[in-house]
DNA sequence: ACCTGAACACCGTTCAAGT
DNA sequence: ACCTGAACACCGTTCAAGT
């Protein structure tokens, strides 16, 4: 292959650099994040795929911070879409809590950068608004829903920033399983039995089911507050 | 302030780079994780705080990762130590999955680099085969007590990986819980009245508080799927 | 008004050279 | 056998210069 050279040769799609704006920024963040390669979102690498220089992006943004938050919320704001409230409190807060999951997990990239900021913006609170409501008609008063929503959103956000980084690591997260395994074999015979005799069981748990059985979990907790 | 200069004036506590070796160079990383710098671990900086160059290291460990496995297994075993069995499988479990977090907590960047990787170490090893005898206490078959395993502790190392975040954060985080209830001052009025009415409860809920309270939701899910 | 590009202070890692 | 230090390919960000 030959390598790139100073001159300016346009090797890859690229729009004019006088065409920047907050929009066409995020699309191209966007474009980048949607694969699982760990550092998609270089501001060299938003500059290529723009064909500008990287550093035109402080032109429009204050900082990586702030066009994180930015696209944070858009990609929340995409796993609303299309959402309509289910017919008891617990399928809407199911049905929410692996939305924004989805959302974020089509875009690995922005959930570990930005999972723990509040983008305070659209998206954010659209899903905060529908959880309340469904939190309200579960019959929690005002004082309690808050504080089970705090409890189900960083849940959400803490688990899916994990799953993130798990899908971002790629193969050596898959290796790191297969290390477990064979770990066992050479502890000292007897010295962890229940773990020897399970560590195949749980090695082979994916996270997507595993999030689904903690959701469940979660879910089961709630029900049982509201009984008590 | 006079700038560092080339000659070798040992300016900071430095032991001979002779005496090099994984015990020496895990104990001076946890002199340097335990606060909340946010870049404390980097070659750089471990070189310093030892004395030495920082490629030094490579010739103890393999690459980063390695020393980020063993650095948290440690962590781990920090956190374990001193651990008995409650009498009822529910203390067992709680007390567990607020050790490894305290432990990871104490040294925040060591959580957020490893909390998605696998040690398989001692200290790991303890804490799964404690929770597996408490799981089997509390009457799951071996499959059963496998997933809940996997289900507690991905939860607990996704919260804590997200805690130590919050805490490398540090004041950023606070400004964004006081932007996070400043921003309802301008949305349109009755947009969202539930997240409006209930945004200072929700914002002033500290995380620790927040994970006990999920984790006790956890712990009732737990319980209502074992009368299941 | 907006974009460029050199520069700065950082990363992890490699490798030839020292002792 | 082990440590050093220059070098490489990266980061986010600043700022003077261009158009």
């Amino acid at each position: 292959m030959d390598k790139d050279k100073p001159v300016n040769k346009a090797p890859a799609p690229r729009r004019r650099a006088q065409g920047l704006g907050r929009e066409v920024i995020l699309e191209a963040c966007l474009r980048l994040a949607a694969g699982t390669e760990p550092d998609a979102l270089s501001f060299r690498k938003i500059g290529r795929e723009l064909g500008a220089d990287p550093t035109a992006l402080y032109r429009h943004f204050a900082d990586k911070d702030e066009l994180l938050l930015a696209l944070a919320d858009r990609v929340i704001a995409m796993g609303m879409d299309g959402y309509v409230p289910g017919t008891g409190w617990e399928d809407s807060v199911r049905d929410l809590m692996l939305r924004i999951r989805a959302g974020f997990l089509h875009y690995p990239q922005v959930a570990t950068l930005a999972a723990l900021r509040v983008t305070r913006q659209e998206g954010e609170r659209e899903f905060i608004e529908a959880m309340l409501a469904a939190l309200s008609q579960a019959g929690f008063g005002r004082r309690e829903a808050a504080l089970v929503y705090r409890a189900c959103g960083d849940f959400v956000l803490a688990w899916t920033g994990f799953s993130a980084g798990l899908l971002l690591l790629g193969e050596k997260s898959a290796q790191d399983d297969e290390a477990w395994v064979r770990s066992y074999a050479q502890v000292p015979k007897g010295k962890y039995p229940l773990a020897t005799e399970s560590v195949e069981v749980m090695a082979r748990v994916q996270d997507e089911e595993n999030y689904r059985f903690a959701l469940e979990l979660l879910l089961g907790g709630i029900a049982a507050r509201l009984r008590a």
